[in-house]
DNA sequence: GCTAGTTTGTGAACGAATTCACAAGCCCGA
DNA sequence: TCGGGCTTGTGAATTCGTTCACAAACTAGC
């Protein structure tokens, strides 16, 4: 397979977005045109994105609703259960635990971890918070499959390293750092900081350009 | 001035945090080697990044720590203080609240708004609880620049669209939707469910590249 | 079954972003 | 003060992603 661009995948999930919404309220098709209106490209970009991985339209007509739908799901990796272990209890690990667009969509939190021993024990949303202790030996019995940082950004690397050694090839980072790993582990990151300070640079060089 | 591309003022953020961490241990200088190390990027990508903006480092020695990271924050919009207002006390809300690095880069929370009349008056970490009615105008008295969407996916385009309405320019959205909005409004999103997508879709188009 | 009207799929053209490669400039030691 | 060793700043080359433009393929109405 021909390499895919970052930016193609992130469109072909809005694309799956709208297209269960349009699943939802029961239409049939839509055509290049309209997804590219409500995902704010161009239809030719649609179609671009689509042609990477076949061909599911029909001309004349367009693509049918529940097909690029089931499509997409199965390109993107939501035709199976994901195991997910989330790293760090405090407020972001809560609010992601008790996040229900996860378990939605095929992504099965199976525990939270913490070092902290008031929290140990305790429960999250139904799920269990770990002792950090024990983290590799539990990987190495569940094989999950994604881990979580939600952590400070301090001792975010050292746990990735750990992450890693574990085998675990998918890392969703949400700790305000830039972290590394081999290449052969893909490492997403959320980081807001970094995105607020996109909207003040808008803010600071508006006019001037 | 030339247009910026979106990816260099992301890296010229993650220069920055280096910066930062060199200017705690006291070192003065620092090379766009080193820069693109931690970076994970080129030297050649570092010194490209900061020509858009000026002549910053010295020929066979480099750049001097203190002076590019004022540079840096005066061009990222962190030489002032920013008026920020969180729509929605939910757990997201809530977990953006009380999140240090806000107010210690300059973003300052002066509200967070919600419509469910069992959590308007309280407060979160100090910062009261409105309701949305009076949005419009305490944002005309106040004069936020910046509005965060913390709300779940359904309702968030029509609070876009008050946003948007009062004027506010810079717009930051967690919710798990593609939102429109004018060209002068700039709106930026973070979207954990993308991410996650991102990172199955790796998973599975793996080794059959 | 034929024609008018759509809409896809895709090479080719274009534009944007990254990388290359090297002259220019600076530091330091002799 | 001169030369060797670094490191920047930047045009040119390259790579990557988007947009254009149109033939091919389909539907529907007559």
């Amino acid at each position: 397979m021909k390499r895919i661009a970052e930016s193609t995948v992130r469109r072909l999930s809005i694309y799956l977005r709208f297209l269960e919404e349009f699943e939802d309220r029961g239409l049939s098709t839509v055509s290049s045109e309209e997804l590219a209106r409500r995902g704010g490209t161009t239809s030719a970009q649609v179609r671009k994105d689509l042609s990477f991985f076949g061909s599911f339209g029909k001309r004349g007509l367009g693509y049918s609703v529940p097909e690029l739908s089931s499509a997409l799901r199965e390109i993107l990796g939501l035709g199976r259960e994901w195991r997910v272990v989330i790293i760090g209890a405090g407020k972001i690990g809560a609010a992601l635990a008790q996040y229900r667009g996860f378990r939605q969509r095929g992504y099965n939190i199976i525990a939270v971890y913490d070092s902290n021993p008031e929290k140990i024990g305790r429960s999250l949303e139904g799920i269990e918070i770990r002792d950090m202790a024990r983290f590799e030996s539990d990987v190495a019995a569940e094989q999950p499959e994604i881990a979580v940082i939600a952590i400070p950004g301090e001792g975010a690397q050292e746990v990735l390293d750990r992450i890693v050694r574990t085998g675990i090839k998918a890392v969703l980072n949400f700790a305000p750092v830039q972290l590394h790993a081999p290449a052969d582990v893909t490492v997403k990151a959320v980081n807001m900081a970094m995105e607020l300070e996109g909207l003040s640079f808008a803010l600071t060089n508006r006019e001037t350009d």
